[in-house]
DNA sequence: CTGAAAGCGCTTACAG
DNA sequence: CTGAAAGCGCTTACAG
């Protein structure tokens, strides 16, 4: 069996309680006696039990992160350093894929995988405020994305307008004036898709240029569907100088399909995405994009998160922090 | 507070004992027992306290997955389809990234992570089979990848050589004679690199053509050190007519290198990699490369881990599975 | 087929 | 500053 606590104790000539206030870094215990716990701890190899000590505490030490696919590779990479942040804090992050299902995102807030973990970074998809808010519990609940903007929750995003704005007035500037965009439905203004077309939008009427709905297209985020998207642009005889995907797989998919067709890129379309992924980085031409401050997020949303479940953070409203972003001018759209 | 056994077992007039059998699927009880139990359980709303059948039973549900970097789209994909064989049984995926450093690979075979999990799911990158015995202990471990092929561990993987042969062949059959080789040390045997390696030795040794060492130049397996590798043959003067990339991201930054000095892919030179990433369909040119079973080695991995955990394998021995593979022909070498 | 009791390894009031 | 005791919510022999 492995070594306990009441091991420890024993071989220190201690009690339980003083070998759990060494563990737990208690203030007043006699550095003499400190000594004599840690030695023993050292000597017989103690390790503690995280499941004991989560059944008495209620503490996990896990942080749940709830999103629709992790091979999605803005998913790979926000998970990834999730994860190194959470663990320069002493937490271990445990995934749950919805696959964009609404009964999955619901199933996340509570039995097994709310109760593994202390707190949820939580990216619905597909599944509402109220939903959420019927079904959240008491535990903390921090939203990464867009899809629910509501007071009631604490929320950690990019500045989605402003960047989308930004490459939009980029590909203005560079002579372009019919930009289609991949992702979005024409009326959209909510979630992530829909603070994107609005950016897009609030540049485009600055330069004095009106919106032409027809050069939106809806497509899931996906490269496949994004070459599919734009596919439909072509074969609808719809005319464009360029293409903003709202994230960069949608931007690679339809850039591929422009190549496929013959369409020349930048010359013919420029083509522009968001998210910095490293495959645009060394796509062929290499990608146009909007870098969000994924480490800023990372970092914002674990540190908010924590501050929730220590009780730290004083504010009963949501807080809303709005990460910064970077303009990357590459090849497809210099 | 949450609704314990103690609440169903009141509520159904049984005792604690019966709750715990109805919920565990114990065969005999009364019908009408059971009835009662699962009509008191769906009126309460209980849900099962996992961190204390872990405390008293020693089985967590959870499976350890240890591999370098999550953010490698092979590894984001691998993970992804690995929780989903695991949720199929029950199980969750607890991911450990160990960023190839010595210290985090054997940290995950003790400690916390180790209790945390039934069985671990292992990619080791830089830590040798006599460490991982040593460290092992008794929970079940299964080997990913090939950096460790060793009777005494289990292990899953791609028919490596073969396929790297395959991959070969079909470059040779287009009529390319000096292909190199990004990704291994040109004396690689071991190790997943030292196995495609291998098999390129074999197809170019079945098509009586030397083995040139200078063809072949290490780098670590990520795009910017692909690019970096085929940049530093060019720039040393090495000829050759075909890239084989050891995996596809090594492929695609040696592809993007190769445009950006305006050789061109295929005509000039051919381009070739090993994983089947979504990406390098959509790449430009599409990549040729080899698909490995990824959801047979997923489904395998799991099987195995679980039939160990629960003491159903037999065998003392390591088992050793290998998956298949098809060779994936696109523009980049047709 | 079902019950009463012990115990998994911790933390946490409560004393002193 | 430290100890003795209770208890978190289950499962598991042991009876009957």
């Amino acid at each position: 069996m492995a070594v306990t606590m009441n091991d420890v104790a024993r071989a220190a000539g201690v009690s339980l309680k003083t070998v759990s206030n060494v563990l737990n870094d208690y203030e007043f215990i006699r550095p003499a006696t400190k000594q004599r716990v840690q030695d023993a701890i050292a000597e017989l190899g103690y390790e503690a039990n995280l499941t004991a000590r989560s059944l008495r505490s209620g503490k996990t030490s896990m942080l749940g992160l709830v999103l629709s696919d992790l091979s999605a590779p803005y998913y790979a990479e926000l998970a990834s350093r999730l994860m190194k942040a959470a663990a320069r804090h002493g937490y271990r992050v445990l995934v749950e894929q919805s696959d964009a299902e609404a009964a999955a995102e619901l199933g996340a807030l509570h039995g097994t995988f709310r109760q593994l973990t202390d707190g949820l970074l939580f990216t619905p998809l597909v599944v509402d405020a109220e939903a959420i808010a019927a079904r959240a519990g008491r535990k903390p609940l921090v939203m990464l994305g867009e899809h629910i903007v509501d007071p009631r929750f604490d929320l950690v995003t990019v500045k989605n307008r402003e960047a989308a704005a930004a490459l939009t007035g980029h590909l203005l500037a560079g002579g372009r004036r019919r930009i289609a965009v991949i992702g979005a439905d024409p009326g959209e203004s909510a979630g992530t898709g829909g603070l994107r077309l609005d950016g897009y939008r609030t540049a485009l009427a600055a330069a004095v240029i009106p919106y032409d709905p027809a050069l939106v297209a809806p497509a899931q985020w996906r490269r496949d569907t994004g070459a599919a998207a734009v596919a439909g642009l072509l074969d609808k005889g719809v005319e464009f100088d360029a293409v903003f995907g709202l994230n960069d797989v949608l931007a690679l998919g339809a850039m591929h399909e422009l190549q496929v067709r013959g369409v020349k890129v930048p010359q013919d379309v420029a083509v522009a995405g968001f998210d910095d992924l490293d495959e645009g980085r060394f796509a062929s031409p290499s990608l146009t994009t909007i870098a969000p401050g994924m480490d800023e997020i990372a970092e914002r949303s674990i540190g908010l998160l924590l501050d929730r479940i220590a009780g730290r953070e004083p504010s009963v409203q949501g807080v809303h922090v709005e990460a910064g972003f970077e303009l990357k001018i590459r090849e497809s759209a210099p």
